[in-house]
DNA sequence: ACTCACAAACCGACCGGTCAGTCTGTCATG
DNA sequence: CATGACAGACTGACCGGTCGGTTTGTGAGT
């Protein structure tokens, strides 16, 4: 079995306790969010004690940050290793869409603590969350430009077009998240053709 | 001046005290979030007391979403007000969008509110606001079937589709409501038409 | 191969500040 | 003098964080 720190279903009842304590974090912020979230059952759910959490962890926010932060650098590192060996273009676009939505539905749980359990939480989170968006932003943003130079598309307005994908692209994971619908293949086979044609692109498969 | 209760500059100093407790509640709420806001500080803001908010209001929360609930009616109201005069069809489509965004941008406090402090609190709030958001998902496709069945435009994923206008739609108020870019002006003209394109829809005017 | 010294990792009872909500009172009005 | 509309001092539950103590790991010295 694969050990993956972020694999939903790997044992961790037997693993050093950093990992069973950001495992046991996740599972208790994903489902009630930060506020909601008492110590004390991250201690019962990790079957660890509150010296160990503040061993590893010097306050309750940078836990919860840790969780967010680890995510996020997968995220990136997916979406790179992914786009790689396409070509510039509305190709690259295309697959980093893909591979995002792909990512996510994925990695349900730290999905909801990203794009749900992180909001609304004051400034410090605000940071964080902003600064992820925005690096995916500013990638998609960047291969859309490169899509116009490279005349695939006609000129738009990048920055309102790459935010207004990842709006899309969240309201989707969003609703599947916490409802568990539309299925993800639903999403990709809706959503990126739609995506595609709102930049005027029109080598979207049917 | 007018003394619409929402009004962003009405004076409400010698308001009576419901109305100076709800506009100082959606002050502190906008800029700190629920959690991050404490009773003591509306009090201080709207120049009554402790007892006359808790006569007003059973606890914390209910104030919190009577803001929520009185900013989403009154989008729905404009919302349907604008679109009565227009025929049927990607006109109403487009008019809907609009107005979502142009009230968006005319009750900012309201809107962050609803947009950014009331997610993550927890099932509670979280079922009015995906009740919200549902509500003009459901408006929104509903006159997208409409201009499908019209011929207007090709047929569509449309459950999808509108929840993903709304993710765009949110996802670019929300960074105008937090940093006040881009403008909604900027926002309208390169949204409403990448939106319009997204469906097929190849009226979008310049 | 067995101490001993030291440190890192871990435990969990307890503390103490905070803040939503209560309660007793005041006062104007009919 | 009753009632509605407020004022504001007060309370107590709650929970993040602390801290003295225990266990486990490491390695040097003999």
């Amino acid at each position: 079995m694969a050990t993956d720190k972020l694999s939903p279903q790997s044992d961790l009842s037997a693993a050093p306790t950093r990992e069973r304590i950001l495992d046991a974090a996740l599972a208790v912020f994903a489902e009630k969010g930060f506020h909601a979230t008492r110590m004390d059952e991250i201690v019962d759910q990790s079957k660890t004690s509150k010296g160990a959490i503040y061993f590893h962890f010097p306050n309750k926010e940078r836990l919860f940050l840790a969780l967010v932060d680890q995510f996020a650098d997968l995220l990136e590192r997916r979406v790179e290793d992914a786009i790689r060996p396409h070509p510039a273009g509305m190709d690259r676009v295309r697959v980093a869409v893909e591979t995002c939505l792909d990512t996510f539905s994925r990695y349900r749980r730290p999905a909801k603590i990203l794009l749900v359990q992180a909001v609304g939480l004051g400034a410090a989170f605000e940071d964080k969350r902003s600064d992820i968006t925005d690096r995916f932003a500013h990638m998609i943003a960047g291969y859309l430009t490169e899509a116009v130079r490279l005349g695939e598309i006609e000129p738009i307005d990048v920055s309102v077009i790459s935010l207004a994908w990842m709006g899309a692209i969240y309201a989707l994971v969003i609703r599947w998240v916490t409802t568990g619908e539309p299925a993800p293949k639903q999403i990709v086979a809706a959503l990126v053709p739609a995506l595609l044609r709102s930049v005027g692109y029109q080598g979207a498969r049917s």
